[in-house]
Parts: C-alpha cells; sequence; structure tokens
DNA sequence: CAACCCCTCGATACACTGTATTGAGCAAAT
DNA sequence: ATTTGCTCAATACAGTGTATCGAGGGGTTG
C-alpha cells in the first residue's frame, strides 16, 4: 500500500468471468490455428481470444502439448466412420479418404498428426475401425500391420501435400515469384547432371493434381495388402 | 564516456572468433539435437556450443528454419545411396531401410522429415536415387507416383514407430510407470465396449518389435507397386 | 445475518526463445 | 595516416510456456 486510497485507482471492475469449458478452449484453438497455421495457436491469443487470462486455461490444461492433443483428438473426430457392414478394403479407403479430407480443412492436422500418440477417444474409434477393416481370418498381428502399413501411408502422404502446397505459397501466391525464388538453384543443380532423373522427370512430367496423386498410391498400397 | 578512463574497465579483451562454417554449425547443431531432442537446439545454444555469440550464426543463416534445413540434409547425405545396377525393387527397399536407419541414429530427424521442402543437394540426390529405380519403361508419371508412396510410407512410419518409443521412454524408462499412467485409463476406455476390436488386439496379440513391423509393412508397399 | 474459508482467477514474474539494431574494434584501402 | 567497411558481440524487444502469489467472490458454517 505504497499510496493513499485517494490516488489508488479502482480495481477495473472485473468483467464477469466467462464460463469456459475443455471443448470452448479446443474449439477456439481449432479456429486460431484454421487461419494463421499452428503458429498462430499460443496459450495466450487462445486465452485472449476467449476473455480471460492466459493462465486461466490451465485449470483446464495442464500443458501447451494438451491441448494440441485434443485439437488432434477434435480433428480425429469429425473424419466419419463408414458403418461396420462395409468391407475390408472399401472402409480403409474410406478412412484414408477422410482422413485426407480432415487435413484439407485443417491444415495443421497434418503438422500434428503421427507425432503424438493419439489416445484420445475420436483417435481409438478411428483406429478401431481401422482394425475392424482390417481384421480377418488370420492372426490379429496380421490385421495391425494393415493398418500400420495403410496409417503410414495416409499420414506420410497428407504431410508431403501440405509441404508442397506451402512451398508454393510461402513464396508468395503466385507461382512466378517461385520460379524466380528456387528455381534457378534447381536449374543450377539439374545442370550438374547429378539427378539425371529428376531433370527429365521436371521436364517431361506432367504434374497431376493432389486427388489423384493421393488415391493412386493409397491403390497401390491396398493392392499389396493379400486382404481377403 | 560518462565515466573517467580510470574507472572504466576495459575492453574484454575479446577472445580470438573461434573460425566458424556452415558445416561446423550444423554439426554441433546435430550433436545438441542427437541428445537433447530438437527441443535442445537454439541459436543460442548452438553459439555457445561453438563459443561465440549467437548473432554471428546469421552470417551463416538467415532463419532457424534454415538451420533445421540444414539438419535434415546432412542426414539425408548418411543415407547410403544404392549403386545404379540394383534392380529396381531392391533399390527402392534399400532406401527405405537406409532411411530408417537414419531415424535411428537421430531420433529427431523423425520431426523433420516430411516436413518441410527437402530441396538440399542430398535430398534430390535421395530422391533422384528413388526415382531412378522407380524409372521404367511406362511414363515417368508413373515412377513419380511410385516414389510418393514408397516415400510416404517411410515417412509415416518411422514418426509412427519414433512416437511410440517416445510414448514408452517419456512416461519414465521402465515400462512398469508407463503401465500406472495410461492403462488405467485405456482399460477405462476399452470396458466401454466402444473399442472391441482394440480390445482384443491388446489382449490377444504379441507386440512385434519395430524392425518387423517396418520391414513387413514395406514390404506390402513394395509387393501393390506392380513394378516391372 | 455475519464470519469464515476455500477456490477460482488475474496479475506478475521468470527463464527462454528468435531476431533487429547498435556500436565497437580491426583489416584493408585510399 | 586516415578513412572506410566489415565482422562480431552486446543490447534490446516482443513473444513464448509456465510458476507463484494475492485478491475477490461464493458457499458453508456459526
Amino acid at each position: 500500500m505504497d499510496e493513499l486510497v485517494w490516488e489508488r485507482p479502482e480495481p477495473p471492475a472485473r468483467a464477469a468471468p466467462v464460463p469456459l469449458s475443455r471443448a470452448r478452449i479446443v474449439e477456439t484453438a481449432c479456429a486460431l490455428a484454421d487461419e494463421g497455421g499452428l503458429e498462430a495457436v499460443s496459450l495466450r491469443k487462445v486465452a485472449a481470444a476467449l476473455g480471460s487470462g492466459p493462465m486461466r486455461l490451465y485449470g483446464y490444461l495442464d500443458t501447451k502439448e494438451e491441448l494440441l492433443d485434443l485439437m488432434t483428438d477434435a480433428v480425429y473426430g469429425e473424419i466419419p466412420l463408414p458403418d461396420p457392414e462395409t468391407e475390408g478394403l472399401a472402409a480403409l479407403r474410406a478412412l484414408a479418404h477422410g482422413c485426407r479430407a480432415a487435413v484439407q480443412r485443417h491444415e495443421w492436422f497434418a503438422d500434428l498428426i503421427g507425432g503424438r500418440p493419439g489416445l484420445g477417444p475420436n483417435a481409438l474409434a478411428y483406429l478401431e475401425a481401422s482394425l475392424a477393416a482390417a481384421a480377418g481370418p488370420g492372426p490379429i498381428e496380421d490385421a495391425m500391420i494393415t493398418v500400420f502399413t495403410v496409417h503410414s501411408y495416409v499420414t506420410g502422404a497428407v504431410r508431403s501435400e501440405i509441404r508442397e502446397r506451402r512451398l508454393i505459397s510461402d513464396t508468395g501466391l503466385d507461382e512466378e515469384s517461385w520460379q524466380r525464388a528456387a528455381a534457378p538453384y534447381l536449374q543450377r543443380m539439374f545442370d550438374s547432371g547429378r539427378y539425371p532423373t529428376l531433370l527429365r522427370t521436371a521436364r517431361d512430367a506432367v504434374h497431376p493434381d493432389g486427388d489423384a496423386v493421393f488415391s493412386a498410391g493409397l491403390d497401390r498400397v491396398l493392392s499389396g495388402l493379400s486382404l481377403s
């Protein structure tokens, strides 16, 4: 009390605290990430968007990583699960496409997926559906490997796709400036003669769109599974 | 000059600046990451390990992300390339195993791989070798898809593996405490009845080691490629 | 109705991050 | 011999995750 009462300002009439919930927190964190990417998600910003101080969130979370885990599980929850009648391969395909669609809606999901243990209820449900689709008459270990294989492909593929999209959109929205930025470097690399196949590819190949590439790769993976 | 010379201390006899190079920077950054993970890599720590101030690094890098890119390419450089005589499928398999081996040596590589555009010379060489191995008589687009498929699987798989390893080693080195931490939760989830296949798997399946799973998945992927 | 207590929440603080700016000292060039 | 330019370190700043603390209000008890 280093000031007299007369000088000291009144307490700032604290606004009625906004009711909070884990769901609301995750929701606004996802919204922040949707526009601005994962780096736009900080506890301070999330709290500010909710009209509260940062430390309040620690009542609902122990750590920022837990927030990311919750966000991850929220996205898993958006992936529609095929109904159990669906035949195995078709179900796996549907899950894969659902996962990719989720990444298209939430680019940042590509940064999280496969990165931390997905033990949330929705991730488990996704896993359950995959496993059920893959399970056949044989030993369950086969189904595990099938799921591992497909999901590894899916996570790797969606990351690749997002990465490439960013490579373009980072240099500026137009393809022009990207050409000017990286093309000369690549040109020089190709001129070195060390990458003949790459050079031929860059010259000849027509670059197909992401959908087609993903589907084609997925088909190859699925056809290697020797599933009943 | 707010003090008289007599009071003012001598300049700290600045130590002869350590000669630096991009290679040395990347090397020590990788060393720091090897013990301590990616979060142990900060420009300050790298600089300190080199005996210099942080800002000096900006002569060699524009950004921390560039350092991570260099580290990524350094690891790509460790992957042995199959000699060009090797038959296509065998070469792809060798590259995949080489990539996985690199991740075993540098866990942090799993966090970087597939995350940012790998345009460094070593990554390009890896890509060139993959593309050359995948290229057949058909259109080059087929080879692109093949490479995309295999590499997507590999990146996804190694991330999965590292993630699982961390899940165990994070809770404490012993399996005991992990059981105590997550097992009750999973138990309750399984008891909910929503994850029957998962439950059966957790109960019945013997968990095979990472090598076997990776190889088995890779074989499935490769066998789906319909490569000559 | 009054007094207490707990518990929730915000303010403050700390260590740390990446990076911009500034200024000092030395080497080379005029 | 003087100036110029370049290299590097010190300082500074905004932002991060999180620990600590103190005040305030709501519910429970006298």
